[in-house]
DNA sequence: TTTACTCATTCAAACGATTCAATAGATAAC
DNA sequence: GTTATCTATTGAATCGTTTGAATGAGTAAA
């Protein structure tokens, strides 16, 4: 049917062996072999079967990618880092959208290894006891790229979302003295819950008590429409805050667009920051001011490191921690 | 090292062969013996090496997805479609970004190939005689999603381009008498040209000159900062027209804000009509009045379609035209 | 009882590469 | 001239499954 190593050996004149070493840039091949084995492939057309060379060298050259929802703009960046960096080093990607969902993330996990992929990438919610177990099975690396696992073994790739929101509070903290509401991405993700609690320590220290706390908080599920409501919410409390930081770009332009709708003006009456700097900050009016968590890159580096893992190279630290940075625009004053 | 169908063999006291028939969910087997290997499984951890497998029945239960990119909210909208259709019938998908670029269109499709994919999806631009020919070389099945091909031979899904723009300008014309722009997206993809075409068919039809018509054009680059480019183009015309009409949603907001930049209602003053039904067209104020193109239902079907040509079930039509619609919302009067 | 069939199971040959030990030929060292 | 050392190449086992042919046991038909 299809061209074989074992037909092109034959039409060369020369042994499988000689071929796959030519194939594999291998060096102890005389010039004029390796030409014409170059010739023999050219004719006839070869391509190596990857399965079969999977098989035979236990190394497939893929590597398995779990991410929440691949339809996610935010994460769908994540992806595209992944990939550029893959292509380059040569590697195939197998995708997956696990939605959050524990049980799916786990069944992923072991049906990737089935393939005999390399290595993975994983970004998912909550990195469980049951996670790791599945991650100490595999005996290929694994990076966790923008989740938090608390164990110090596993190999991740971050931004410190506690500071970051220090951050954003601090710079908010500087324009205005006013309230400042929080809305949350869910709760069953690690990173978000980090924020909050990054929230509510920094309110906290200044003074706000429970109860006020409380009140400046309000739960989202990470949609537009959820945004919408919380700028309802954030109206209707007697003393509005001043200010709203929300846990992602998407829910930003939900809560502008509520506070819009009801008549106010952002930044005058009430500002905005989002947090994540996707392609959507820039793609609303007023125009987002935010903190930038550089999912490409996140993507970038963990596939950057994964194949250090994969190649034997030396590497110096396991837990990446990028770089934030708060963007302004216009949606604060 | 890792646990082998010989080991199970082994455990259970029978042969590899019926090991796998168990495994295969083949019937022929005793359950008394079933339950045997069952148990050996179970107990051993046994998970079979799906390259191996591969390689030995020649099926890897993974197809192949080629789109210009992942990191584009809207194509990832279709890879979301396919991967779901795909899970569903356990086939993997392995993924990967073509950047519009013919040669890395075709590149990529050789790479599929020698990872022996049962099956390749493809999103891409225009389709040459070079893509064709690979196409065909190929022994599998490919599925042309969102993609427009001359030759009645390939399976494709897609919805209607040209009847989608007269739609929208009958809609648009119901509404105001006025003048309509339109914005294109590049043209080195078949289906802006065939939506562009379609554009100048209607006008001509109205009476437009060719003089008339070229300024009513603006191509762009597909991007939200060519959207706005676009809207201070058709400012700066003598007439301007009262409904802009644009190849795709992301570029219909860089319109929109750029008209609000300087200052102009929209719908009032100029009415905006997108293309794609993008989740953008509800995030931006006023929503956006747009052409559904469903590509989560373009993905969705392109795989089903696969996994009917790949499980040899009966197929009554290889090109599949989607419905298409426009959906109303606030950015026309 | 013999013959003919099923049904369950085993045997062993693929699948298409890689890889390591073995070998032959050429060159260098003494 | 013999031995040692490289270099280029081959042979054959191996990777972990699937699968079709072969086998054997049990049952139904004659």
């Amino acid at each position: 049917m299809s061209v074989t190593i074992y037909d092109v050996a034959k039409k060369a004149n020369v042994s499988m062996a000689t071929v796959s070493r030519v194939i594999n840039g291998n060096t102890n091949v005389k010039p004029i072999t390796r030409q014409k084995v170059l010739d023999a492939i050219e004719e006839l057309g070869f391509r190596p079967n990857a399965v079969a060379r999977g098989l035979a060298s236990r190394k497939t050259t893929s590597v398995g990618v779990i991410i929440p929802d691949v339809a996610n703009l935010f994460i769908a960046d994540l992806a595209r880092g992944i990939e550029d960096i893959a292509t380059m080093y040569k590697y195939h990607i197998i995708l997956s959208s696990s939605d959050q969902q524990k049980t799916k993330e786990i069944d992923l996990f072991y049906n990737m290894l089935e393939k005999q992929v390399d290595g993975i990438i994983f970004m998912g919610t909550t990195i469980t006891d049951e996670h790791i177990e599945a991650f100490k099975k595999a005996n290929i690396p694994v990076i966790l790229a923008a989740t938090i696992a608390e164990s110090e073994e596993l190999a991740s790739v971050n931004i410190d979302y506690y500071q970051a929101i220090q951050d954003a509070i601090q710079f908010i903290e500087e324009k205005s003295k006013g309230d400042i509401g929080f809305v949350t991405s869910p709760l069953n993700n690690r990173s978000n819950e980090i924020r909050k609690q990054s929230f509510v320590d920094a309110m906290k220290k200044s003074g706000k008590s429970d109860a006020e706390l409380e009140k400046l908080i309000f739960n989202s599920d990470d949609t537009y429409d959820s945004g919408i409501q919380a700028s309802h919410y954030f109206l209707g409390l007697e003393e509005k805050p001043e200010t709203i930081l929300v846990s992602s770009d998407e829910l930003a332009l939900g809560v502008i667009h509520g506070l819009q709708d009801e008549g106010l003006k952002v930044p005058e009456d009430i500002a905005v920051v989002g947090f994540d700097n996707t392609r959507l900050a820039t793609m609303v009016r007023p125009t987002l001011t935010t903190v930038m968590q550089p999912m490409y890159d996140i993507g970038a580096v963990s596939m950057r490191l994964l194949t250090k893992l994969l190649q034997g190279e030396q590497v110096e630290e396991k837990q990446v921690t990028l770089p934030h940075r708060i963007i302004e625009r216009d949606s604060t004053k």
